[in-house]
RNA sequence: GGCGACAUAGCCAAGUGGUAAGGCAGAGGUCUGCAAAACCUUUAUUCCCCAGUUCAAAUCUGGGUGUCGCCUCCA
């Protein structure tokens, strides 16, 4: 497959490391409070990534971390009045909801910075006796210039980056492009760790070197995260472990867009953002994942909630699909016959059409499209009945692809029709027989009151709950 | 100042040289007792603007305009 690989900003044909497993690290979230709308873009559009390589046969060993110690999380547990790894233990748990609700599969290995203090301290003093860092006061720095690449994926030039006035000068930095490895435990901060710079904790960067080199190996195929964290965490990373290891780090890079609230970033800072969880309230996760894998994930993506009822209608369009066929093979009978196997022929280059999209760096959009145009050849196929072999294999191959996007994932939609139920649809049939379509339609409206609804179809009667 | 992204119908969106996918919404029709679902028809002579290259450009080149982003915690 073709992959967009941000070091060097072209479309470039995928060649694993490893032929037997892929090795994938992608940056997680931090753990302070429920993520937001722009943190599950990275999560939806990866996990799609790896589905479609576990589709195409590859074994795929995915981490992606937790965040659980860092300013924001030590201000909750202030806030809060509880301990920094209990927030880090709730928001983990909600992660772990919220992420579900999106089809997200977890990951191979979620590792936590605070499970992995004592891998980032060797990792830091390595980076110390190979004089890439220096300790000043309690903290670690990182000396930038001292790494020749820096500057290579982002295409920054470390001299313009000096120009840029608004990095902060620290007081016992050596140099304003220098970052923290270790910082220093301040007064107030309830969770620090004993080093040989005395107590203190990582800093942000140092956590994802540690952690993709410890779970994945000193070399990986892919790093993934959103385009913000491109600089200058990506950058420091590199800086951290190519210095560390002297070997390549990461062989593609991979960033997806933002999302906008009315055209604007969405972002902790500017508060204008909406958490997963508020969604979840009003719209299924699927909604929102249709939404996200509707365009293409490096472009930027606007939020709205008239582009959320875009998205349902969509959604639902694929879901009739899928219900329609299960009635069909409900009610139906028969293997599939020599004329509708030709038919069948025609659906399978669908299954093309698909991947060919999705082998091009990974185009959910016109991967969406091949799932409709089936779902609309497979609706005129099906339209004056069908065999329930045919309306099986069609099942299965929507279903084969829409698992790869991870739609279509919610099961057991079909009501369950007890004995009250069957009594109503039956005084309904027998209504409708006498021709009393008052009382036919009282019992229908009555029913989808309830969120059950009834469908005529030439199959009998289609019963789903909203 | 440095680096970068985006601009396609009412809305979303794909499409990197060969004459504008797909979805949503709207209109009309078929089917239905009516619905729902589904199917059919219909909705951009045109892809922000100008110039250029070419037999041919939404797609390439040059120049504009607009919007957004990174360079500071952020997906």
């Amino acid at each position: 497959m073709k992959i967009y690989n941000t070091l060097t900003r072209t479309k470039e044909e995928f060649v694993p490391i490893d032929e037997k497993l892929i090795k994938i690290y992608v940056c997680g979230p931090t753990v302070y409070n429920f993520f937001h709308i722009g943190n599950a873009r990275p999560f939806v559009v990866f996990d799609t990534l790896r589905r479609y390589l576990e589709y195409r046969g590859y074994k795929v060993k995915f981490v992606q971390n937790f965040t659980d110690v860092d300013d924001k999380i030590l201000k909750r547990a202030n806030e809060e009045g509880i301990t920094p790894l209990e927030v880090g233990e709730k928001y983990i748990a909600e992660y772990y909801k919220d992420a579900a609700a999106l089809n997200v599969k977890k990951a191979s290995v979620h590792p936590r910075v605070t499970e992995n203090i004592p891998e980032i301290i060797s990792f830091v003093e390595k980076l110390i006796d190979k004089g890439y860092a220096y300790a000043s006061g309690g903290d670690v720095y990182y000396s930038t210039k001292k790494f020749k690449d820096y500057g290579k994926l982002s295409k920054q030039n470390i001299e313009e980056l000096e120009l840029g006035a608004r990095i902060e000068v620290g007081e016992k930095k050596n140099d304003p492009l220098d970052f923290a490895l270790w910082k220093e435990q301040k007064a107030g901060e309830g969770l620090a760790w004993e080093s040989p710079w005395g107590m203190g904790r990582p800093g942000w960067h140092i956590e994802c070197s540690v952690m993709s080199t410890k779970y994945l190996g000193e070399t990986i195929d892919i790093h993934a995260g959103g385009q913000d964290l491109a600089f200058p965490h990506h950058e420091n990373e590199i800086a951290q472990t190519e210095a560390c290891t002297g070997k390549q780090f990461a062989n593609y890079w991979m960033h997806n867009g933002y999302i906008t609230i009315d055209n604007e970033k969405m972002s902790k800072s500017k508060g204008n953002f909406f958490t997963v969880r508020d969604i979840l309230k009003e719209y299924e996760g699927e909604v929102m994942r249709f939404f996200l894998l509707s365009g293409h994930y490096r472009g930027p993506i606007n939020f709205s909630r008239d582009l959320m009822e875009q998205a349902k209608n969509g959604l639902a369009r694929m879901r009739n699909a899928e219900s329609n066929l299960k009635h069909l093979i409900n009610t139906g009978s028969g293997d599939i016959t020599a004329e509708e196997a030709e038919k069948y022929e025609k659906l399978e280059a669908y299954r093309q059409k698909f991947i060919d999209a999705m082998e091009d760096d990974l185009n959910t959009a016109d991967a969406i499209t091949a799932v409709f145009e089936l779902i609309r050849d497979i609706n005129t196929d099906v339209k004056d009945g069908a065999s329930k072999g045919f309306a099986e294999k069609s099942l299965a191959l929507l279903k084969e692809l829409t698992e790869v996007l991870g739609l279509l994932m919610v099961e057991a939609r079909e009501e369950e029709i007890d004995e009250e139920l069957q009594k109503l649809i039956d005084e309904r049939q027998a209504a409708r027989k006498a021709k009393n379509f008052a009382r036919a339609d009282e019992i229908r409206d009555m029913l989808k009151a309830q969120g059950i609804v009834l469908e005529d179809t030439p199959q009998g009667i289609k019963v789903t709950r909203l």
